[in-house]
DNA sequence: CTTTCATATGAACAAGTGTTCATGTGTTAT
DNA sequence: ATAACACATGAACACTTGTTCATATGAAAG
């Protein structure tokens, strides 16, 4: 703590005010952990084109796997993950698992991001 | 390309049209990469930190680094990528640089993200 | 029950990422 | 000028991440 107390700048006037203030804003590390894993689901192109496809409809795996030009396996290491993150969900059918978007999040996220993108 | 075909799954019926129509209704992979790396942004909890502090009030370089705890060439580091992607931009004030938030959509991803967070 | 198709998973490896440490640049004050 | 402060940057390092390869599981068809 004193080591980083001298990395303070010397700005006068309402300077501590506005630090203090802002620190009491924050949301809890939990909440900014949590945020952060949230959007590294958004950050890898494979992920991001699954999002895209689940978007226009659900599908099963081998589907997707050959609509993206990917493979299967990389594919369905993307899926456990996307789970884990309840950003989709899946169910069987006969030999197939049908995979679809679990959260609506998920499409107003990426409309924000392609506003910024597009810009 | 005859690899891929070869994992197709043997679904009858619109099964090409289907992946045929998302095919054609996914964004080019210039914007898609693009996306990701602007999500990527989101997606480390120190530069989630900085944003949020950002979000209060603008505020210089050594400002943040003492608020949050962070070495000033940590922040430093993550500062310089904030603003190649076009998310936070600076002005100098004699000494000290001051950061601020470039763009809107910033908010908005935060707050869609958080939706999902804390639902 | 054996085979085949659809999917999952573990290990290994290459590539990417974030921090620290040391040092450089630019600004203000003495 | 020179010292002190605010910030930037490069190299090195540990750590994480995504893919491939090989193999396992699980359902359905013969």
């Amino acid at each position: 703590m004193d080591e980083i107390n001298e990395l303070m700048c010397e700005e006068p006037g309402t300077h501590d005010d506005v630090v203090g203030a802002v620190r009491e804003s924050l949301p809890d590390d939990d909440t900014l952990y949590e945020l952060a894993d949230l959007f590294k689901m958004f950050g890898d192109s494979t992920r991001m084109k699954i999002m895209f496809v689940l978007m226009e409809s659900e599908m099963c795996v081998c589907d997707i796997a050959e609509l993206l030009g990917i493979s299967q396996s990389a594919i369905s290491h993307q899926l456990r993950i996307l789970k884990q993150s309840k950003l989709i969900s899946s169910r069987r059918e006969g030999k197939n698992i049908i995979c679809f978007l679990a959260d609506d999040h998920v499409r107003s996220i990426i409309d924000q991001g392609l506003s910024h993108v597009l810009e």
